[in-house]
Order: structure tokens, then C-alpha cells, then sequence
RNA sequence: GGCCCCAUGGUCUAGAGGCCUAGGACACCACUCUUUCAAGGUGGUAACCCGGGUUCGAAUCCCGGUGGGGCCA
């Protein structure tokens, strides 16, 4: 039965590297039908953030992310929080010290400080000197008192060799590494040794995480067979960079999935692009939902190259998500952005005669982004305040209120509000004029929408409907010649 | 600085010795469709980091270099 967990710190928002890391584990475990773990690694209490822990379960769940276990919904392994298993650590370092595993070492951080310094100097590495590894009881004796924190008693002679399950075997030589801290002076376990208790005691079978954790597996690994565990087996998922190579920070803009969702990027598009970021499906289509990615997740088509994300295709694969999901799963989740333009589409000032779902279908083929969408049918809701410059420059001129009085009142009179006679509508009318129809359409989507793009005309003057048409084509009927001219004046 | 990982177009990637004249996607450019802008369609520019091996044959295997990233402080 595979178990694999996610454990993130709460020291901030969920990252999209975290998320990636998050969704890589919960689709090896949706793939091999095991259990996907969230823990709370909030034993650095000093780095936590308020709330941080909450945000980032919200911003896991936002995006389908479920987990089987966690703090919240509970499961047979837990607690599910660090900070809940201090006793236990307690235990396991007990355990080491008895058996000598492990050893106390007085050594004051201006001592080590001053030892490293001396070492950097002579071009070595920094390493613990091993000052107090063979401390005697009566040397410990009579230190008693004083401050101390407690080290792994490291093999000497050797190598730890981590069995990765995407790079292959990854060798550490002991001389290189050195008797690291276990447990602070304050108490508190350290990170590499809570996360070996942890991942034993919720019985994890696959510990996937980015690869900025490589380098501490053989610490790790070491531990847990100081303490007779069972080795999990191992797999370093490649990081994702900013476009300059450098790692993800808010420099580069939205890291964060809160913030994602803020641009108004779908969770679904988010997942599905974060899923190709580092891994690439057997099949060469791009475009899946996260059940389909599941099927086909082994870990063997995981890249082993940091991946630079690129915002473009993640607005490529959010335009497509937002052509193609359902109209009413779109509208809900536009009305957020709507409200940000002061716009509730139930009560607005001018009310449209589609509804929001058909608003949806209006504009969906040129959005890229919920706020894009949302600003794009925002003309449906409110009357037209000012018209684009450039298309006043453009389309109005002399004649220009003529023929859009000339339309209000064809419009007025029309049978049928439809795009097809709408469309024979305005060829009959450039005909009779003598002009191209073009002369007519362009200043009419001015006048609609006082913009110079949009949907086709005549599907949004039906979706606008008769009455809101005609009053805004009476309005810059009135008004087209002296902006024309003041766009024209010097 | 030491150790570790990595290296296919600008970006994400396919590729597990001959199927490669290196495939797909985003981006970009052109054309097309068209009332605008998109979307769509068609076409195009663009990559195996370098140097040595191994082999009849290397993007694929080995070694070295270079470059990028990570960890430890």
C-alpha cells in the first residue's frame, strides 16, 4: 500500500513549486491507489505565519488537491501537525542517546563560528571538528548545566547511498559530511530529525519532495536507520524556476496560488499546467483534467531538469479551460471579478437581455483571464462613459451621427432582435446609403460598447438587446460629431 | 568554498544506440477566415552546451570541461 505525504511548513501562501510538489504526490497516489498525507510541519515556530496553515490547505483544496489523512480530517496515523508530536521525538532521541547514537556537545556557537572561519581560511570545508564526540561521562559531568545541543555520532568510514526512484542512486560520502544536530539547545528536534519520526510514524512508503531536499537524504537516511526503521523509498522532483533561471520569489510576480486565482486563472488550468511542468504524459495531448493525468503518473516520466514556468502558456491553457467548461461553471466564477467592477450582473444598472451564462458564451473566445472576461462584458451591465480615442479618431466623423440616428431607428423598428437580421438588417441600410457596411459597424460598436474590439457585432447588440442598442446609438448619435472634432482639433 | 543534481529551439517537453532530414505544445512571424479583436485553419523561423572517447553507427553510453541549480553554512 503506498503512502506518500505532503508536508509543508506554514510560513507563508502555497506556492506553485509547493503545489506542484503537492499534486506530483497526490497523483502517484491516485495513480497507485494509495494515500495521499498532508502534515503540518510547524515545529520552527519562530517562521510561522498566523493562518499560513489554514491558506495553504484552502489553496490545495481549491485546486482538487484532496487529501486522505491530515490534520483536519484526521486518519489512524496522526497527530497530523509537528508541533503536536513533541513527546514522541522525545522518545526517539532518548532511544539514541542510550544507546550512544548520539552525543551532547558544549561547544557554543562562537566556538563553531570561529572554527569554521578558520577552516574557510585553510580553503576546507566547513565541518564540525568533533570536539565533543568523545567526551567521557565525567567530562559531561562536570559540564553539566551548561548549555547544549545533541549530534549524530556518524560513521566514520563509508558512504550513504540514496536510492532515488527518478535520478537512480545518489552517493554521499561520510567524510564529507558531519555530525549534525539533532536536537537544539532549546529542546527542539531538528528538521531532518522530525521529518524521519514523522514519515515512520505515518508509515510512508514514497517520500516525493523538490529536489532542494536531496542533499539532506543521507542525514535522514542514516537516522532512520539509527532508530531501526524501515527505509521509504525515495524520489527528488526537479524545482521550478522564474524566467531568469533564479529561484521563484515575489520579484517575479504571482507565485502563489491566491494570487493565481486573483489574475483569474482557473484552478483547473493552474493544475493542468503545473502537471506538464516537470512531467509529461505518455500520450502527447496537453490538455487533460487531473483524473486523466492520474492514470498515466509514474514517476519515471518525471524530468530531471529544473523547469522554468512561463505565464504565457499558463494564460494559453486558462483561455482554453475557459472556452470549454461549462458556461454556467464559468458565470459562477466570473461574478467575483464582475464584483471588483462594481458590478453585480443580478442588479445592474442596465440590464442586458442575455443572461450570464450567455455573456459567458459572448466573450469566452477572446478572454484569457477571469478579469479579462469580466472587463470584457462589463459593457453589458453599465451604460458607455467614454468612447476609445482611437476609434473616435477612426470611426467618427462628419456623417457619423447622421448614420446612427439612421440605425436607432431602423433598430427601433426591426422585427426580429436577431444577429441574422440584424446582419441583412445593416447590408440592406449600406446598401441603400451607398456605402460599405463596415462605415456602419464600426461606429456602431463604438457607440455599444466604446470600444473599438469585441464580439462579433450583431451577437452582441442581440445579447445587449433593443432597448439599451438604441438609446446608446441616440446618445453618440448626438455626440460623434463634436468628438470627432476635438479628436481632429489640434 | 566543499558536496550533490542537471544540461534537446526563447519556454515546457518527446526521445531510453540505427525508426531523427530531431517530434509535439506555448510564444513569435506569415497567410487564411473575417465587421474589429480573438478563436480556428495552413505554413514558417528556431534546439541536441563544448571536447574527447566507446561503437559499423550516438541527442541517446563513458570521461573531462563549461554552464545552470540545490544543500551546508
Amino acid at each position: 500500500m503506498v503512502r506518500v505525504r505532503y508536508a509543508p511548513s506554514p510560513t507563508g501562501t502555497l506556492h506553485i513549486g509547493g503545489a506542484r510538489t503537492a499534486l506530483f504526490n497526490y497523483l502517484y497516489a491516485r495513480h497507485e491507489a494509495g494515500t495521499f498525507v498532508l502534515r503540518i510541519e510547524d515545529t520552527d515556530q519562530a517562521r510561522e505565519v498566523e493562518g499560513s496553515a489554514d491558506a495553504m490547505m484552502e489553496g490545495l483544496r481549491s485546486l482538487g488537491l484532496q487529501w486522505d489523512e491530515g490534520p483536519d480530517v484526521g486518519g489512524p496515523y496522526g497527530p497530523y501537525r509537528q508541533s503536536l508530536r513533541q513527546t514522541r521525538y522525545q522518545e526517539a532521541l532518548d532511544e539514541l542517546r542510550a544507546r550512544d547514537l548520539v552525543y551532547p556537545c558544549f561547544c557554543t556557537p562562537d566556538e563553531l563560528q570561529t572554527i569554521r572561519k578558520a577552516q574557510q581560511h585553510a580553503g576546507r570545508p566547513p565541518r564540525y571538528p568533533g570536539t565533543c564526540r568523545h567526551l567521557s561521562a565525567g567530562d559531561i559531568k562536570t559540564r553539566e548545566g551548561r548549555p547544549f545541543v545533541l549530534r549524530f555520532r556518524l560513521p566514520e568510514q563509508g558512504a550513504t547511498v540514496v536510492d532515488d526512484l527518478i535520478r537512480g542512486p545518489v552517493r554521499f560520502e561520510h567524510a564529507v559530511l558531519d555530525d549534525f544536530v539533532v536536537r537544539k539547545s532549546d529542546g527542539m528536534p531538528v528538521y531532518n530529525f522530525a521529518v524521519v519520526v514523522d514519515d515512520h510514524e505515518m508509515a510512508i512508503t514514497h517520500v516525493i519532495r523538490g529536489e532542494e531536499h536531496l542533499s539532506n537524504t543521507p542525514k535522514q537516511i542514516l537516522l532512520f536507520q539509527a532508530l531501526g526503521f524501515d527505509l521509504p523509498a525515495f524520489a527528488h522532483v526537479p524545482m521550478i524556476l522564474a524566467p531568469d533561471r533564479s529561484k521563484l520569489s515575489k520579484r517575479h510576480g504571482a507565485t502563489s496560488v491566491a494570487e493565481y486565482r486573483a489574475l483569474g486563472i482557473l484552478p483547473e488550468a493552474l493544475v493542468n499546467y503545473l502537471t506538464l511542468l516537470g512531467w509529461s504524459p505518455p500520450d502527447q495531448e496537453e490538455f487533460f483534467p487531473l483524473t486523466h493525468a492520474a492514470e498515466g503518473f509514474t514517476l519515471e516520466r518525471i524530468q530531471h531538469t529544473a523547469a522554468v514556468y512561463d505565464q504565457k502558456k499558463l494564460e494559453w491553457m486558462n483561455a482554453r479551460y475557459l472556452r470549454e467548461l461549462p458556461p454556467a461553471d464559468v458565470a459562477v466564477r466570473v461574478r467575483p471579478f464582475l464584483a471588483d467592477l462594481g458590478i453585480d450582473p443580478d442588479r445592474p444598472p442596465e440590464r442586458p437581455v442575455v443572461d450570464l451564462d450567455g455573456a459567458v458564451e459572448l466573450v469566452r473566445e477572446r478572454s484569457r483571464t477571469l478579469v479579462d472576461m469580466a472587463d470584457q462584458m462589463a459593457f453589458l451591465y453599465r451604460p458607455v462613459t467614454s468612447y476609445d480615442p482611437a476609434g473616435v479618431k477612426k470611426h467618427f466623423g462628419p456623417g457619423t451621427g447622421e448614420h446612427l440616428a439612421t440605425l436607432a431607428e431602423a433598430l427601433e423598428r426591426v422585427a426580429d432582435f436577431s444577429p441574422d437580421t440584424l446582419n441583412a438588417l445593416y447590408q440592406t441600410i449600406a446598401d441603400d446609403l451607398g456605402i460599405g457596411r463596415a462605415v456602419l459597424i464600426h461606429p456602431t460598436r463604438l457607440a455599444l460598447t466604446g470600444r473599438t474590439v469585441g464580439p462579433g457585432l450583431f451577437e452582441l447588440m442581440a445579447a445587449l438587446g433593443r432597448t439599451a442598442s438604441v438609446a446608446r446609438l441616440r446618445r453618440a448619435a448626438s455626440d460623434a460629431e463634436a468628438l470627432s472634432a476635438a479628436a481632429s482639433a489640434p
